[in-house]
RNA sequence: GUGCCUGUAGCUCAGCAGGAUAGAGCAACGGCCUUCUAAGCCGUGGGUCAGGGGUUCGAAUCCCUUCAGGCACGCCA
């Protein structure tokens, strides 16, 4: 048992389980088929510490009045050996339990006894996952969609392995295809112009207008000069993604190493091209999904249940970037068995959601094993305005600008703070404020305050006592109780982030936890007379940064013990 | 035009396998430091859950519709 939420839940499940077949044996209720049983926490206190609206949804079916048969259950009703200590029936028909505190001791106890491993929960059961995720083109630097795409991504992995699966975080390199070709041409024409002079050569309306394809081009004529005037443009093109997109490449893995994100594969898209783009439009044809017309070959989307026929394989020849994408994740799910795939990608791709979804099935693999987590894209502000251009260098603000201005934390905290499909204004003021105003430092705060609480004991001579020798009851104050209580939830957010694929609840969780601990520090002191209640609250602390240190791991950020 | 997403307090957002009086942070206002970090705490005010229909004992949540904003509809990725 992992949570202590489980063991309630399942002792009040079990309870009116009992209580309902033994109404039913008296003849007070029909025999029906009990519903799912739900049991919630109300936000009311007054409402007790868990609810459950079971009368309400046997109403129908019993032909009762759900107060009624919540009458009935709490006359049948047995908790003895349970934490419930008062069980009522209240407005339409909900039952409401009240607990008796141990189960938040015994949450402290599970805290010590698993420490770092507190908040870990099995609900993936080892199951191979992969989470996809940034995956920018090598064709320029990484921008703020890449930024909240990795600590998205980053975070969502992290909460899966903490949740029992087996997780691999992969970045998909599109070194292949119709964006390097115009990586080239864009290259070739910068080249020459830096040669030949701008005017003398145009440059390709479609290419990459980005000023990193000029400073590519100067940092190779600086080094080797200019010998590729005189080579073929085939040859030219060649050597200059050669040159290039290694160096793009290597800046992507430094930006995103920096960030905190290392991958366990960086799968190259030109390795599809050996035969498994190939062998998937084989099996395509098959199985009576491809027509060809016009020249190109077609995924047949009447029969996929698409709106349109999509090319596969264009008229020169070349594989389309949906042609390669489904052999990648035919790649992903039969040839290295990953039996869930999850991609982030942003927004603007959501029409090709359906589209691989589709394909999935063409090829035989349930599209459901393919789940998509859509992120809106970032706006920056500063000042209270929107912001676009770094006003160092002139452009697009950057993955590297933005960890320059605010940090690592701060973009980490502030991208996992909302969930993905909320448009996101990224406060720049606010993100490096060091005050309340800023979460970041409102929860990393929390954890240095007990830091230094701890150290102070330590320095005084105190040390904690075996947690068998605490009187962990002592603690009885309504902060501590609130504290207690919000610690012990711990694990079943983890599982809840990861069943969700919403990380940004533990982050707001974790902000809950550094307030009710704020709270507990103002109403009590550790540091007291009664060295009984000193030890129960020093356990308490010390659960507490455990629990944000924990959280603030997953999130992927520092939990600084002095500030 | 078709499809998808979003619309909740002044601002940024939770809540949305229907449940009790719709929450939090910030901003505003008023308090709290001779005691473990005031980067903190306590309190007050603030709402037509975009509008309108419908289903239900019960709707911010589900269905329909209108409006507003964003995005996608390429032999781009």
């Amino acid at each position: 048992m992992n949570s202590i939420f489980e063991k309630i839940r399942s002792q009040i499940e079990t309870a009116i389980k009992n209580a309902v077949s033994a109404a039913v044996t008296k003849g007070k209720l029909p025999d029906i088929e009990l519903p799912a049983i739900m049991i919630e926490k109300p936000r009311e206190e007054a409402h007790g510490d868990f609810s459950t609206n079971i009368a309400m949804q046997m109403a129908r079916q019993a032909r009762k009045a759900p107060v009624q048969i919540a009458h009935i259950i709490l006359e049948e009703i047995d908790y003895r050996d349970t934490y419930i200590v008062r069980a009522e029936s209240a407005g339409p028909g909900f039952i409401n339990f009240f607990l008796n505190n141990d189960w938040l001791y015994e949450a402290l106890i599970l805290i010590d006894k698993k420490k770092e491993q507190y908040g870990e929960v099995d609900i993936g059961r080892g199951e191979k996952v992969m989470v996809e995720f940034v995956s920018a083109n090598p064709t320029g630097p990484l921008h703020m969609g890449n930024a909240r795409g990795g600590a998205l991504g980053d975070c969502i992995a992290g909460v899966l392995q903490k949740s029992g699966y087996t997780v691999t975080r992969e970045f998909y390199i599109n070194d292949a295809g119709n964006q390097i070709e115009k990586f080239g041409i864009s290259l070739e024409a910068r080249y020459l112009q830096q040669i030949h002079g701008e005017n003398n050569i145009p440059f390709p309306e479609d290419g990459y207008h980005g000023e990193d394809i000029i400073d590519h081009v100067k940092d190779y004529i600086k080094q080797y000069g200019e010998k590729l005037v005189s080579v073929s443009s085939d040859e030219r093109r060649k050597v200059l993604v050669e040159y290039a997109l290694p160096k793009n490449l290597k800046c992507i893995k430094d930006g995103l190493s920096r960030y905190g994100i290392e991958y366990d594969v960086w799968f190259r898209e030109s390795s599809l091209y050996d035969g498994e783009i190939d062998e998937t439009i084989e099996i395509l044809k098959q199985r009576g999904y491809i027509i060809e017309k016009d020249g190109a070959v077609w995924l047949n989307g009447e029969k996929a249940g698409l709106e349109k026929d999509e090319v596969l394989i264009r008229q020169n020849g070349y594989p389309t970037y949906m042609a390669a994408d489904i052999a990648y994740h035919r790649n992903k799910f039969l040839k290295r068995g990953f039996s869930r795939v999850i991609n982030l990608w942003g927004a603007d791709h959501h029409g090709h959601v359906n589209r691989m979804k589709a394909a999935m099935e063409a090829i035989g693999i349930p599209g459901e094993k393919l789940q998509i987590v859509l992120f809106q894209l970032v706006r920056l502000y500063r000042g209270g305005e929107i912001e676009r251009m770094s006003k160092r260098t002139g452009r697009a603000i950057s993955l590297d600008d933005l960890l320059d201005d605010v940090g690592v934390d701060a973009a980490r905290f502030f991208f996992n703070m909302k969930t993905a499909g909320s448009h996101l204004d990224f406060d720049l003021d606010l993100a490096i404020e060091q005050s309340n105003n800023n979460p970041v430092f409102y929860v990393q705060y929390a954890h240095a305050r007990i830091c230094s609480i701890l150290r102070k004991l330590t320095e005084e001579g105190v040390t904690r006592k075996a947690i068998e020798d605490i009187k962990i009851n002592l603690l009885t104050q309504p902060e501590e109780l609130a504290l207690m209580k919000k610690l012990a939830e711990l694990p079943e957010e983890v599982a809840a982030s990861a069943e969700t694929l919403e990380p940004s609840r533990l982050t707001r969780y974790v902000i809950d936890v550094a307030s009710d601990f704020h709270s507990f520090y103002n109403a009590c002191r550790v540091k007291c007379e009664d060295e009984d209640l000193l030890q129960a609250r020093l356990l308490l602390v010390d659960s507490t940064r455990i629990v944000i240190k924990n959280v603030l791991g997953i999130i992927g950020i520092n939990a600084p013990e002095k500030m």
